[in-house]
DNA sequence: CTTGCCCCTGACCCGCGGGTCAGGGATTAG
DNA sequence: CTAATCCCTGACCCGCGGGTCAGGGGCAAG
């Protein structure tokens, strides 16, 4: 299967999938003489994997760390994910996903109190310099 | 006062100023006779309320479109705004605001439901292609 | 006069998940 | 054979709030 079919069937497109490939996302398919790639079954089945874990908010380079256990969570039969089994891919429950939800909560909680301080009116400006660390740029993390 | 000044003066960076200004925040301030920025107190007060408004959640952009506004915030006598008094600078209780304060609450819920499912743990992976509204990529405003 | 710090403008850089183009080759239908 | 459609790589683009550098001028102290 060409690139094109494969992006449609996940409903992606063929940049991204050379994107996954580039940052180690995805092992690289098979290439046809000419060069082309040509993705299998379980290669749609990994990818349907990514783009899921994406959906969840993951992120890229989360995933790159995790990218020999993908196979094994798109080979796994269908269910939830019991993480303390032996054997499972074990993706939840790593320690890039407690630190995802963490910095999601930190997130969340960030922008709940903008929203509440902006909802609550126009408290005086304060004289002094602004707390620097009031965070006047999003978090650059790392 | 010169920029550096300036800027420590209410704990930003020359660069800062500099950007406000470009993007119309702050009307260009006086310059020496060999072209160097002269900051007055009342640019300073202006300043402060840009960097407290941008605290707040606001962006360069929303202050752009109130920067007509931002000297009689910056010159008003402190105390909380209300919002219905006429003569306000009536910045909080703007469209921009509501619009921000919207947005806001969208992307909480957004984060909301994205940690929920994270911490849920590992659904089985749908077959077919994944809902493409779903938003794996953020949200591009506009 | 020199040294050292400050200021000027213009240009490119960051992260993130790709989109979009440019220039060239492959595949397939008619 | 030709035309249309696909695919290849490499390079630049987006938003956002500035950071950082490059190359040149200003200004005060010693």
């Amino acid at each position: 299967m060409r690139i094109g079919d494969a992006a449609a069937a996940i409903g992606a497109t063929p940049r991204a999938l050379r994107f996954y490939e580039q940052r180690g996302l995805l092992s690289p398919p098979r290439r046809t003489r000419s060069g082309q790639r040509d993705y299998t079954a379980e290669d749609l089945a990994v990818l349907r994997g990514i783009r899921y874990l994406l959906g969840l908010g993951l992120t890229v380079e989360d995933l790159a760390g995790l990218a020999d256990r993908l196979p094994l969570l798109a080979a796994r039969p269908p269910g939830p994910c019991r993480p303390d089994e032996p054997g499972e891919p074990a993706i939840i429950g790593t320690t890039v996903v407690r630190r995802r939800i963490a910095a999601l909560d930190a997130e969340i909680e960030r922008l709940t109190r903008l929203r509440d301080a902006l909802r609550e009116g126009l408290a005086p400006i304060p004289a002094g310099e602004p707390s620097p660390a009031a965070g006047v740029s999003p978090p650059r993390r790392r």
